[in-house]
DNA sequence: TATTCCTGCCAC
DNA sequence: AAACGTGGCAGGAATA
């Protein structure tokens, strides 16, 4: 159970506490061991580290007398125990939370203003008209921005160095102003374009306003999250109680630490609110300051984030609002259809397995080993039972079974729940930042980025519109031609073809046209070019090609005096990274910093080729995604429903009138091959339309002709 | 019983 | 000696 925090500041320690450190030092000479052997013993066990840190927060507290043990445990005379610190750990936590919130109070200096009259907001109101530059936080009763609302303003004058916090709804007796007169003040500010406004994940923030208050936030300006990917993408933790502490050496315990899972409103002392909502504007903005120092010292940086990274930050959150529309009947009858065929398999392994939990693969493997009669590595489905399901019907069975939980229980079982009731939409969470190299990830129960195309059947176009699905074509590969100035490559897609088929002709002897899509020869050419990039070694991509070590190695090298220049390439970047710890992305836009590649490690050596294309990529992908959020506005504008639906790393989903003309379906396209030019390659976008179901492709001539316009 | 670690598998 | 990159998540196993 989650300690509960005592929010009231004027509790002494009271008496009982006192009475039973008297009863804990008294308890010594009953023993047979001192409190200090006890300690000593209790240190001595194999901890864990959260263990040691409660150990040595528990013995502080004691030693403190901020609490006695338990008095059960000091009257049976037993000797303190890990498992009495355990049950202590509890209160002292609720203790010492209790201290710093009474200490951030006691202490809150008098720039910190906690605003609960019309004059103490008017004074703020007057300050504000004066600044260029806002620093803005909102405390919410939780982090679903659809369902969570805005219980109070955090709003910071940069140039003033006031910072308030001015709570609307929390739940107490105190005085707070009206929320909607406060929304109603405050609003012309945030919406003022000419403000520039400063925020920590500051996406979070103006989704609320948006969805709570109907405020439409402008000019987000500075970022201190990714700001701190600019000039760190390994840090541990992007919490900006984290990043104070380390960065600014103020010592700041996270809302967590502090308040456990409780939402804001539920903090009914509001001086206590106060003073810990207040430093975070104040922290914001010296880490702005901090972090926009160390940003001008690499221009070039600098301007990728207020370039591409700062207006991302608004395009992401347009992109989640929008949000996937589900066939729940359909759905729901695929569940049904997975879960019956699951249990019948199930069933029969189970049988043909002898009641083993098959789901286990300690259980399952000796059970396998048998029915082969070979020593198996793993049961590991793709590189150990795919090769054996033609010999042994029982491990198809298995597989078919793996298979279909793993879609079942990640997926179709899953995805329905996960609609969000206020918009009746299945709503994608991305992380701009979310790979080191700068790609996005997604994640919160919803993984918009790996959905199997079985389960995108589930999501559907709404009606009177249509999902446009807008891939890059060959991305990483032209990013890489256009990188390292490779003629091959080049020519090859200077000439419209295929680069892996072409590659294919050199190692294969054969012509272009007896070459085909899905030939053999063009997936060993695709591999061995990746295969520079990857940095894969021969052993590993004979295994991928089922070909041998030494075949593998002969066919590298073959492509290698192809692309002389991709070669070279990759060699150097491992000199690079030896040499000063990171590599480059895009035009020296950001950093991926491989420290370890200093200490002669190995795997930053393969990083150093990867991150530059995955990553140069993400960045035409943002780029691309900015323009292409602006564009759809403005058509919005005009009267035309188009709105940027989702991403899927080199493919952009947009959703659109059932009657998209080929016009608007070209500046679809122009979007994406004009937004970020290549030197000496052009962009390529392919163009589906998905009618009914998201992964039932048609082109643009069947889906005119099934429109029938 | 709840948390953390590991394995395996989905995507690009 | 050899080493393919970036993610998220389900569920068993291990831990406490």
């Amino acid at each position: 159970m989650a300690p509960k925090i005592k929010l009231s500041l004027n509790n002494k320690t009271d008496s009982a506490c006192k009475s039973a450190l008297k009863t804990a030092a008294g308890r010594k000479k009953g023993s047979l061991e001192t409190l200090e052997e006890a300690w000593a013993r209790i240190e001595a066990m194999s901890n864990t580290p959260a263990e040691v840190r409660m150990i040595s927060e528990v013995r502080a507290a004691l030693e403190a007398g901020k609490i006695g043990r338990e008095p059960a445990s000091v009257a049976k005379g037993s000797r303190l125990s890990k498992a009495e610190l355990k049950r202590i750990y509890p209160e002292v936590k609720s203790i010492l939370q209790q201290e710093i919130l009474e200490n951030m109070v006691a202490n809150m200096p008098s720039n910190y203003w906690l605003i609960q009259t019309e004059a103490q907001f008017s004074k703020l109101l007057r300050l504000l008209e004066k600044e260029e530059i806002m620093i803005f936080d909102v405390e919410t009763t939780g982090t679903n921005v659809f369902q969570d609302y805005l219980v109070g303003h955090v709003i910071g004058c940069y140039s003033a160095d006031i910072h308030a916090y001015i709570p609307v709804r929390h739940d107490t007796e105190e005085a707070q102003l009206n929320a909607e007169y406060v929304a109603e003040k405050l609003k012309p500010f945030y919406e003022d374009k000419r403000i520039k406004k400063v925020a920590h994940n500051g996406g979070f923030d103006k989704a609320i306003l948006a969805n709570d208050l109907g405020i439409q936030l402008e000019n987000l300006w500075f970022d201190t999250m990714p700001a701190m990917v600019m000039l760190n993408e390994n840090e541990a933790s992007f919490a900006l109680k984290t990043l104070a502490t380390d960065y600014l050496k103020i010592p700041s315990l996270t809302y967590k630490e502090l308040f456990g899972n409780k939402g804001f409103n539920e903090v009914s002392d509001l001086k206590v609110a106060g003073a810990y909502a207040i430093k975070d504007s104040d922290l914001t903005m010296r880490l702005m300051d901090f972090q926009h120092k160390h940003l001008k010292r690499f221009p070039s940086i600098e301007r990728y984030f207020f370039e591409v990274e700062m207006p991302f930050v608004s395009t992401i959150l347009d992109t989640e609002s929008t949000g996937f529309k589900i066939d729940e009947v359909y759905a729901a009858e695929y569940a049904e259809r997975l879960k019956n065929e699951i249990d019948t398999l199930e069933n029969e392994l189970v049988e043909a397995f002898e009641g083993i939990n098959i789901n286990s693969p300690a259980q399952l493997k000796p059970k396998l080993e048998k029915l082969t009669g070979t020593k198996l590595e793993s049961v590991d489905a793709k590189k150990v039972l795919k090769p054996l399901a033609g010999q042994f019907p029982l491990i198809q069975k298995y597989l078919k079974f793996k298979g279909d939980v793993k879609l079942y229980s990640t997926y179709i079982s899953v995805l329905p729940k996960l609609v969000e009731e206020k918009t009746g939409r299945l709503h994608p969470s991305y992380r701009a930042n979310g790979a080191t190299t700068g790609r996005l990830s997604s994640s919160g129960g919803f993984n918009a980025q790996n959905l199997p195309s079985e389960a995108r059947k589930i999501i559907v176009a709404p009606k009177n519109k249509v999902i446009v699905g807008l891939d890059f074509g060959n991305q990483e590969g032209r990013i890489a031609a256009a990188k390292v100035q490779e003629p091959f490559l080049l020519d090859a897609f200077r000439q419209g073809k295929d680069p892996y088929i072409a590659l294919a002709t050199i190692a294969y002897h054969k012509n272009y046209d007896e070459i085909g899509k899905d030939s053999v020869e063009r997936k060993r050419a695709k591999t061995g070019f990746l295969a520079y990039i990857y940095g894969t070694g021969d052993r590993t991509m004979g295994e991928q090609l089922g070909i041998s070590k030494d075949e593998a190695h002969e066919l590298k090298e073959k492509l290698g005096q192809q692309m002389p220049r991709l070669k070279k390439w990759a060699q150097e970047q491992r000199q690079f990274v030896k040499r000063n710890g990171f590599v480059w992305i895009g035009k020296e836009c950001r950093k991926r910093r491989l420290p370890d590649a200093l200490k002669g490690e190995y795997r930053p050596l393969l990083q150093s080729t990867n991150a530059p294309i995955q990553g140069e990529a993400a960045i035409q992908t943002k780029i691309t995604m900015n323009k292409m959020c602006e564009m759809l506005a403005e058509w919005r504008q005009n009267g035309r429903d188009f709105k940027q639906l989702a991403t899927v790393h080199d493919e952009i989903l947009v959703e659109a009138p059932l009657d998209i003309t080929e016009h608007e379906r070209d500046m679809l396209v122009n979007v994406m091959t004009q937004s970020y030019l290549l030197d000496g390659v052009e962009n390529e976008s392919d163009v589906e339309i998905y009618m009914e179901r998201w992964g039932d492709a048609v082109r643009w001539q069947e889906f005119t002709e099934k429109r029938g316009y």
